[in-house]
RNA sequence: GGUGCCAUAGCCAAGUGGUAAGGCAAAGGUCUGCAACACCUCUAUCACCAGUUCAAAUCUGGUUGGCACCU
């Protein structure tokens, strides 16, 4: 048993009611693979799936944890290993669900995240350096990694300084033998797609339907019950927005726009990711306008290797 | 009809004689513990015509378009 089926593709592609169908069809249970969607009590902006949407099919990795806490890949990549298994145990296929190109990597290849525990005080140390400072001590241990990193984005200097200071061994020369792994699993990865202007317009239209069904209301929600600006869930598109309007640095309608433009910038750096994946198989809405064409096309793939018998 | 002001990339916008800043958007890309994050790359010959000058987006004249005020 090591079947395991991913579907994805930029943000409101429309990727939630097909994974539905889709398990039905194979009798199979969904893992979500979205940064957000792990949040409980983020509803509306993270486009969360409801529970009479989910028409009995089991979910995983959704609604697990308070938006207060903090949440990161090596947590995700341990929680999923266990779903996987759990689905296996009933004979179910796993259908990993969602946007986060790098939480679906992470699985996929089974990427090592080594059992050390984020060092708070050494990243706090590390805070106080200049970009080009980090940058510097950087190129002292791993030459690589600074050659590759950009000084200007601090935040993964700081990963790499951190990464050597705990293991003694260099980001970079982890990095490239974690991504000559060959996947674990027999897999199928799907990636839906639509023509880019029809996927911009659909993105700003959801926007305003998340502003009808009150996603103002759930952030305010969110920030009584102690979210703040610098938390992780703080980060997802539409709660940091709504956030500067409700503390009255923004106008309304600007923190609406930012929200659509923010989605659009999101759903094509989506793209970039997926286009770089290897063995991913586009679905064209374009080329498979309905939701049965899209079926039958992800069936027909899956036969061809052997996830799903061929009839 | 008259007078004045303005005209720089899809948008905003510097530059007032020496060979086109910057921001946003769009597009492409990086990514292996915050990834809905963070970061990188990248687009013009200055409304049009003529003139002055070694040299003009920058000066002069005209044309067109826009704005303001006046009769």
């Amino acid at each position: 048993m090591n079947n395991l089926v991913i579907l994805t593709g930029p943000t409101a592609v429309g990727k939630t009611s097909l994974s539905i169908n889709l398990a039905k069809e194979i009798n199979g249970e969904i893992i979500s693979a979205d940064s957000m969607q792990v949040y409980k009590k983020m509803d509306i902006g993270t486009a969360k799936i409801k529970k009479e949407e989910m028409d009995g099919i089991k979910h995983y990795l959704i609604d697990i944890i308070e938006p207060t806490e903090d949440f990161h890949v090596a947590r995700f990549k341990e929680l999923v290993v266990d779903a996987i298994s759990e689905i296996y145990s009933k004979g179910k296929i796993p259908i990993i669900c969602g946007g986060t190109g790098f939480y679906i990597q992470a699985v996929l290849y089974d990427i090592d995240f080594s059992e050390n525990e984020i060092d708070k005080n050494y990243r706090a140390y590390l805070d106080g350096f200049t970009s080009d400072e980090l940058h510097n001590m950087l190129k002292k241990v791993d030459d690589e990694s600074a050659t590759s990193i950009p000084a200007a984005n601090k935040k993964r200097v700081i990963r790499a300084l951190e990464y050597y200071h705990q293991t003694g061994e260099k980001f970079s020369v982890h990095n490239l033998t974690q991504r000559q792994k060959k996947s674990p699993y027999n897999f199928a990865y799907f990636v839906l797609n639509d023509d880019r202007q029809l996927l911009y317009n659909r993105i700003d239209k959801r926007v305003d339907i998340m502003m009808e069904q009150g996603l103002l209301k759930e952030v305010e929600n969110l920030v009584n019950q102690g979210v703040k600006k610098g938390m992780t869930a703080m980060d997802g598109i539409g709660y940091k927005e709504l956030l500067d309007y409700l503390e009255g640095n923004t106008t309304l309608e600007y923190a609406i726009d930012l929200i659509k433009k923010k989605s659009r910038n999101y759903a094509k750096r989506q793209l970039t990711w997926f286009r770089r994946e290897e063995d991913v198989i586009w679905i064209d809405k374009s080329i498979y306008k309905s939701e049965k064409e899209q079926m039958d096309f992800i069936i027909t793939n899956l036969k061809e290797k052997g996830i799903v018998k061929g009839v």
